[in-house]
DNA sequence: ATGATACTTCGATGATAGACGAATAATATG
DNA sequence: CATATTATTCGTCTATCATCGAAGTATCAT
């Protein structure tokens, strides 16, 4: 029989700031090489390999092989959500350095988490989906309405189509840089999977931020009213 | 402009072992003393305090003093929130001692789970909930139906009367030991608490485990027909 | 084959932090 | 006031573990 689950265990191999920057650059949804994470960590790849096979012991990452590469992966969408979980208690770290008020001016405009958009463009996304009635607050949950539907089929995401589940359709995942809700679950992740198709949005590699593109920003404000530039231009100027 | 948060910093809170220990017992709802939760966690009042005050400083917990004792509960929902996406993802420790099964019996069967109902009590409750259609599962969340809400109007609970706010009313919570949805959410807690008040469930000081009381057993099979000695013996034939 | 690349294993080092004993502070009880 | 109880502070010890250099294995490129 089981015992209570030993929560120290999982944190423990959380709690290390080299895996912890490894597990949060993974929450980008992005299947990532050792080599890789290594240098988003900082450490040597004698260092990162220890970490990666810890992480992988203990459940929180997948390898895979190919030839003399080993890709990672979160292991499963319950680790993403213990990740953003911890992102909301924790406290914000203050930006030091220019180089990397960039990089967080680029993580609060977009980025991925775990399998959605997130960030400014993911909390306007939602709000605006939310005034269209595309979408219905439920609880914790968002309800599809039949304009919503239809609005989505339109750019191409075909409802019929996404595959019912033990996960959440549409889960409201708490923004943890907006401090309010954008777009989970399936859903979330079938949205941002077409914007992707589209060409909408691109990713570098090893890094969470998502850039909008041209194309994207049009489509933005055809189908959504949302005017790119007033959000980046907004970010900065915080 | 804040940077991304540093979930290490947290995390590493809960990785140890002592304070782990302790954000469990207090993931019961429970406000505890240090002293309390210093024998819990099987460690001196010296190494207790230091551990309460990290915990404190990091805003996992928070204490208030009255007179010689100092009593710690919980900070926030969110952080339950992260012990219990972390319950899912640890795995279950293996039991060694007789002593450790028992209470780890008593865990199953019923516990709080920060201020709700959870173990095979929690879970049976909420089935059965879903079978007389008080409850409709929908998405992450369960919709409460008129029969619902006069169900739990006739034991006492009065939907009408529970606050709106930023609090999801009837949350689906993965229980980690059943391995079943049961119901969180300010639903579960208001239950909860009404079960308290009827006397039909008790909790023993520091434990998260729940007893049910003779008026409890009777109540619960009256209302909800549910057998709680079947449930019992269910899992001492495991 | 030969060298280059990607990753792992081993061993040594150094820093961190958890543990407790002893002593102190604060409050309650009689 | 004296004494017991509760909690904290300080100092010390010890164990753990992240880190890297050096060396080794596996795969790819030419």
């Amino acid at each position: 029989m089981d015992a209570a689950p030993n929560i120290s265990e999982v944190a423990a191999l959380i709690a290390d700031p080299s895996r912890g920057t490894m597990l949060t650059t993974l929450l980008g949804g992005q299947t990532l090489l050792a080599s890789e994470l290594a240098r988003t960590a900082g450490v040597t790849p004698q260092t990162a390999s220890a970490h990666l096979a810890k992480m992988v012991d203990g459940g929180l990452i997948l390898s895979e092989s190919h030839g003399r590469n080993r890709y990672f992966r979160l292991a499963s969408p319950e680790v993403a959500h213990v990740l953003e979980a911890l992102s909301i208690v924790a406290k914000p770290t203050k930006v030091r350095s220019l180089r990397q008020s960039k990089q967080t001016r680029a993580l609060h405009f977009a980025r991925t988490c775990y399998d959605h958009l997130a960030g400014e463009v993911g909390v306007a996304l939602t709000s605006k989906m939310l005034e269209f009635e595309w979408l219905m607050s439920e609880g914790k949950n968002f309800a599809i309405t039949d304009r919503g539907a239809d609005g989505l089929l339109a750019i191409g995401v075909d409802m019929r189509r996404i595959p019912t589940g033990r996960r959440a359709l549409a889960r409201q995942c708490l923004d943890w840089s907006e401090r309010r809700y954008h777009v989970a679950g399936l859903l979330g992740a079938a949205i941002t999977n077409r914007f992707f198709e589209l060409g909408w949005i691109g990713q570098k590699a090893s890094t969470r931020a998502i850039e909008v593109t041209k194309a994207g920003a049009q489509g933005l404000s055809k189908n959504f009213d949302i005017r790119v530039d007033a959000l980046k231009s907004q970010s900065e100027t915080m």
